[in-house]
DNA sequence: ATGAAAGCGCTAACAG
DNA sequence: CTGTTAGCGCTTTCAT
């Protein structure tokens, strides 16, 4: 430490933080020194003192999901205009992976945690668990009704409705769902939303038009080959729950011999890049991706500079989406 | 703390780590009452006590483009393994913000650096600093020469050779570049190979048919276009820098009506998601990615595993990359 | 087998 | 304006 110029650490440490009542001479050689030795404090001693370390934990499926990752974008950019550091973690759809790095994340004492839930079971104790701890956490994107914390979301049935509502105005009579992991609670938000939509254009709902499929596309392609073939009343529009999804389904389809749109309209969902560069373009729902991880550290940071947290109440922010319009989803008539 | 069962902060410490010789009566006693506190060891004072913080600090231009995500993917698998957390900040390819978050990760006091340049003008004075303070670092993908550290990299001027030369056996006379930012050096190893191939082919390198873009894609239409107007000579082939500069290029292509393969041959690099998508597929050069990010982590852990990180030389890791034969590239004879 | 004490690098009272 | 002291939560000698 730079208390060779025969001064006291404490004299150091105001003098570095520009605090309190200090001589501008000694300020000044304290900070020439350190310019010298191109000192930087020490972040862990001082994250020891105040017990808290300006880290955020981010733990999310996977980084390799566009969606994840330009949400992570907008987290990234909150985060760093406040100061905040974020420690990184990827379940990968694996619920003892999310335990461990809950685990470690809470060990590394970070400020606060962002959170996407893994596609496992409904086991959701470890959550509630953390949260009933009082530590800051948003939940964002796949959400659990249950838990009660923060939340920053999309209104997925509304979604949904207008999405099948844009393949019914489109001339779709026979809308099938390629829907996501049935324990997950937007898939069945979405769900609901298609049905909603069909219900009010009067079109009959028939449970053989979903079928659940993976977000990590396993088996995804093989799923809707067996699913078209086994479909007896053709859907001449279809729903997925993610354009990767989506994407899967037209090439499935057209080796199938099926043409996109002709045959069969087609809307996806998340607005993935590469959706629009897709032949046929890709109709989607375009989530606010940037802005939910903006959103999710701003109320995350709003907890966390709470006085203890305190007479902090859960607030869920629901963010609106649209639909972008391409050719996958327009029939000529 | 749990030293309730009057017993001392030290055995407890023995206890929780089955160290030393230990009372098993009393280990259990203690192992029991942790449980049932749900106590996890605070990694904040164990890391200032061992002066290891078992994190690592992870700088990338942009999580958005593929290429670092997909290392990231690597590398967040190795570190995982070796029970290291990430810290990870972007540098928006701002020099400025590369030197800020450098400094946050040095105060953070993380074990190990990995960074990819930003691709700002030639200034590493702070990367050797950084380097020169014994700090274990890994710099992958975009380097410099100059710098003595570990490199993870691909031998870029081969790779680009073996691109253009695949141009040239599909039957392209007049290849141009999509080139890189000319201050980054893997822009000029890429031109290198590209004027290698040329060469060997018997062709006329000719500096109107370089023309550099950005990696973020600004102004990249537009430099593509006036490109092509400006060409007196048009290109029969392209090889782009990038699979976003590739697609970049069909597209400005396609608005000019000109046709891609039959009037002109295209192959990118990266091999980005969308490549395999894209109509026409795009022929791109495949980096193995997640087997650059895990071995960054090898390297890196090699290094803070030596004693003091003394001894250590210098150490740079070439994989090798292939070639992704699309449509993009073959041209009808 | 266990306890006591020192110390990691820093800040925050409390004296002077 | 500056120095002294204690303490953040833990490991690590050194005693006992």
């Amino acid at each position: 430490m730079a208390e060779r110029l025969n001064i006291s650490v404490s004299t150091v440490s105001r003098a570095l933080r520009d605090v309190h009542d200090i001589n501008p001479e000694t300020k000044k050689r304290v900070l020439e020194l350190a310019e010298s030795l191109d000192y930087q404090p020490n972040q862990v001693a001082l994250s020891l003192v105040k017990s808290r370390t300006k880290t955020l934990g981010v733990l999310v499926p996977s980084i390799g999901y566009s969606f994840f990752t330009s949400v992570l974008q907008g987290i990234e950019s909150e985060a760093a205009k406040a100061g905040y550091s974020l420690l990184l973690c990827q379940s990968n759809e694996i619920l003892d992976k999310e335990k461990a790095n809950i685990r470690n994340l809470l060990r590394s004492q970070v400020d606060g945690f962002i959170i996407s839930l893994s596609n496992n079971k409904n086991d959701e104790e470890h959550l509630q668990k953390l949260i009933n701890k009082g530590i800051p956490t948003v939940i964002f994107d796949r959400y659990s009704e249950a838990m009660e914390c923060n939340k920053v979301i999309i209104d997925n049935r509304q979604a949904s409705k207008e999405a099948v509502g844009h393949l019914i105005d489109s001339g779709c009579k026979r809308i099938a769902m390629l829907a996501g992991p049935s324990h997950l609670h937007i898939s069945n938000e979405r769900i609901m939303g298609y049905k909603e939509a069909l219900k009010e254009a009067g079109l009959r709902f028939s449970p053989h038009h979903i079928t659940h499929c993976d977000f990590s596309l396993k088996n995804v392609p093989e799923n809707i080959e067996s699913f078209w073939k086994k479909t007896t009343v053709k859907p001449d529009g279809i729903f997925a729950v993610s354009d990767r999804i989506a994407i899967a389904a037209i090439n499935t389809l057209k080796k199938l011999g099926i043409r996109v749109p002709e045959d069969v309209a087609i809307i996806g969902f998340n607005d993935d890049p590469i959706s629009a560069m897709f032949t046929p373009s890709l109709s989607s729902v375009v989530q606010p991706t940037f802005e939910i991880g903006q959103e999710v550290v701003k109320l995350l940071l709003e907890q966390i500079n709470r006085p203890d947290h305190l007479g902090f109440s859960y607030r869920t922010t629901v963010l609106s989406t649209k639909l972008a319009v391409r050719e996958s989803s327009i029939r000529k008539k």
